[in-house]
DNA sequence: ATACGCTCTGTAGTAACTACAGGAACAAGG
DNA sequence: CCTTGTTCCTGTAGTTACTACAGAGCGTAT
């Protein structure tokens, strides 16, 4: 009962929404932690570590889905360095993807807007690219 | 009436889901075209050219609020190559800021992972940065 | 005439939240 | 003890850019 905290303060200390928590705990993410007498919800220092896992992950770019799949991991008390370190390759190369995409578009856009003088013509190289 | 086409054909074309088509007319960035005696909607290529413009931009990774924009900009039949540069130019670097975002995520995981062996022990690097 | 495929409509689902309304509970000041 | 203000509860709707589905009507080929 040491540090417990409503959902209020736990936003507040975890920096996200207070009803992205909520959220978390309807697509059971979070479990259903205890509640007082009168039904506010009390978080364990524990269930503070575990929405302090969740948001970092999600910071690193990881779906829920995945998370899923990185949280039944660690709390099964059974991972492995090496399946942690698999989600994670797989994780890395989609941002890598990512990354080579918004590239080829920003070397299209740049081509597009370095054959437009910027005038005061209605006759735009960008148009006739859109166009095709 | 020469090369009219209906919303499967039209889709097909076009390359996108037929219902692409009726939401962007829902959405108001496609006229509510003309229709058959029973009801059944006609493009002329004019309409076409319009959902190609629109579709070549989503390509580009505009948003709707900006096409919404560029298209009234150029059909407005009054814009000016500087206009339409200032917004390209607008979404270029916001591009460039995602570009860079997901480098930094990626070194980041990338580090996390060099400091995991993969081994077959729970104990894992990438875990203990998540929790910090 | 019948079958098959295309089109019509409205509606709901996707991801990952965020926002709001209406009501109950808690904490502090007078 | 009462009032006020903040926090909490619930359910529901909105966001972005689509996609999917159900049930009905229409078009065409045999």
């Amino acid at each position: 009962m040491q540090q417990s905290v409503k959902r209020g303060k736990l936003a507040k200390i975890a920096g996200c929404n207070i009803e992205t928590i909520r959220y978390y705990e309807n697509i059971e993410l979070l479990r259903a932690v205890d509640r007082t007498s009168s039904g506010h919800r009390v978080y364990s220092p524990d269930d503070q570590a575990r929405l302090r896992f969740i948001l970092r992950a999600r910071e690193l770019g990881f779906s829920i889905a995945e998370l899923r799949g990185l949280l039944s991991l660690v709390y099964s008390n059974e991972y492995t360095c090496g399946e942690v370190l698999a989600v994670t390759n797989d994780h890395i190369t989609s941002i890598q993807r990512k990354i080579s995409d918004l590239k080829r578009l920003e070397h299209t856009l740049s081509d597009m807007a370095q054959k437009c003088d910027g005038g005061e013509v209605p006759d735009c190289a960008i148009v006739d690219a859109m166009f095709h």
